[in-house]
DNA sequence: GCTGCCAACCAAAGCGGTTTGAATGGGTCC
DNA sequence: GGACCCATTCAAACCGCTTTGGTTGGCAGC
């Protein structure tokens, strides 16, 4: 069933049934009623190439997924992510094209993307302090948010963003609060934005009570049960070991857990430990007492404004580029207490 | 740059440009590199909105999400699933468009797509032991491939599965054979195809050895951190606790190893553990000795696989549906061992 | 020299919508 | 009664590609 039948069918112009659907107000209430009914009656919906190609719009948000070849890593906020995207950009029309591509090749995806017209938007994750992306994408004329921001970027650009800084440098107090000195921070890859905040927040903490970083009580790394592990198992080896943890992620506050207790320490006790806690899913750390005292900040809601961030700008790529400062709660669960002096 | 413009730079009608570009044969060779050379150098990419329109193809692939409404879980398979079928399917030219709905709507969104001619086929998850959804799809003649299989389902259709009755046997009997004779199983939600048969494996390597199963040792659920550990924790608090545990994924293991570990026992000791591994790639249960021992089998592999035989299939939508039934490895890691006698 | 064939190219008709610009006809106003 | 307006409807152009069904001209065969 497409519009001619369904327009010959009732006797109508296909000018008059696409209005009366569409919504326009030069159609006569009845008719419209009528059209609707028949449109409901013969499961007619609009062919969605068909009307991609003559608005010129394809209703897609692309989202590029990079799996360099050394590391097939998939992110494991992925999930939550693309599901919140994927609520409101649904609900508003819009599906989500994903791609994948290794990491060098991303601008060049982009670039095709956009001369193909695959999609409308783009959704900009895990930018880099100095993202080359995001002056791209502006350069081409493609729409797009940037889930996180980039520091080195001066022109303005649309994003969602949880404050980092604050939220590690409000869980870094905590844990002095407690008379926690020795903090280890087990951060994720510091290329990345995020990353790079977050130790900014951490060390502002230690200042602001006086305490200087040591780089010994510092990792970076991927955001896995494994190196997660392998920094606290270290950590813990050394003579004076940190007596508190700060994780940048509930996975690598696994691992983390893990190593505390082969070292046979107790969390909550001899050790506390911090995690940032992206509200997976799968993962969740909402017991009636929380496993893991954290820092948390939805990545599904973040998936939702970007969304809707997204398409508002699609309709109106003029406007002054939106953003959303996320602030993450503190929450505290089982696994921080006091320090313990020996 | 579109084909009108860049056949009249050419010289050429834009049937011989598109034909050049399309690897027809009715093309001088010489004519055929002038276009390609200048569709590079003007960076001509055919507008995919008009191509599809033309050929009657959207070169999308759908899968649906579904988010019931008591339950906001995203499967923790999604991000390594969706990787594999995007890997495959992009080297092929469709790309993946995803939708979120309430599972309720499911059916109407498969409609939807169909009438809209948004995709041209779709990858079928999480399926049921009784699944509807396949009739569905075959009713309204969308091309589609199911993850896992549906017992009760007769038709053949197209899948990739893996062959979790033999994985649970297998694993079954390696207990078995380590002297473990109360075994608990900690299942996925029985619904679930795969569940099912999982279970069926397991009673069967049970049977195997003579003994019955015990329905206290059995829980359902989904594979969370907290479901794992609540199970074991419940079934270690038992007057004859189990001596050993087969968890459904990796994700509900790490909850059980936290049980273990507060009942104050030692994996690979007092307590064995074997779970299945979807091979995630940020949950590695691949050290040089794994963590858990484990029956894995990837589950990008099988996305990777599941999008080449739809791609087939929608080139050929009248030949008989491919399947492939993927065999999972049994790899020995630190937390299994012989039972302790009492 | 004529016919037939083949390689190479092209005009035009879709694909199924949206949108522009115009037509129709009844009612209002002077 | 004629001019004008407005509400409603429609014909046709257009989006940018693919594909059908030609056309053209050179060459072999007789």
């Amino acid at each position: 069933m497409n519009l001619k039948e369904l327009s010959y069918r009732l006797g109508l112009s296909p000018t008059t049934v696409s209005r009366a659907l569409g919504g326009y107000p030069e159609v006569n209430v009845e008719t419209r009623l009528r059209v609707s009914d028949a449109a409901l009656k013969f499961g007619y919906q609009p062919n969605r190439r068909a009307r991609a190609l003559a608005t010129g719009r394809s209703f897609n948000i692309g989202h590029v997924l990079t799996a360099s070849n050394k590391n097939q890593l998939v992110n494991p906020i992925f999930g939550d992510f693309v599901a919140g995207i994927t609520e409101t950009s649904g609900a508003l029309g819009y599906s989500l094209s994903l791609t994948v591509t290794e990491a060098d090749l991303e601008e060049s995806v982009f670039r095709r993307l956009k001369s193909e017209g695959a999609v409308d938007g783009i959704v900009l994750q895990a930018p880099r302090m100095n993202d080359g992306r995001i002056d791209l994408l502006r350069k081409i004329g493609m729409p797009f948010v940037v889930h996180g921001r980039a520091t080195s970027v001066v022109t303005p650009y649309a994003w969602v963003d949880v404050n980092n800084k604050r939220a590690f440098e409000r869980a870094a107090l905590f844990l002095l609060d407690l008379g926690h000195e020795k903090i280890g921070l087990v951060n994720g890859d510091e290329t990345m934005d995020f990353a790079y905040r977050r130790r900014v927040g951490f060390e502002s903490a230690l200042a602001a009570r006086g305490f200087a970083p040591r780089p010994e009580y510092l990792s970076r790394g991927e955001m896995t049960e494994g190196n997660g592990y392998e920094a606290v198992r270290r950590m813990l080896e050394r003579p004076d070991p940190p007596t508190a943890f700060l994780l940048s992620s509930v996975i690598s506050a696994i691992g983390a857990r893990r190593a505390v207790q082969e070292a046979g320490l107790t969390l909550g006790g001899e050790v506390s430990l911090i995690a940032y806690d992206d509200d997976l899913s799968y993962l969740s750390n909402r017991q009636d007492v929380p496993m893991f005292t954290a820092v948390r900040s939805s990545v599904r809601e973040a998936g939702r404004q970007i969304a809707q961030i997204l398409v508002d700008q699609i309709a109106a790529p003029n406007g002054a580029p939106q953003h959303a400062l996320l602030e993450a709660e503190l929450v505290v669960g089982t696994s921080t207490g006091p320090v313990m002096r020996s």
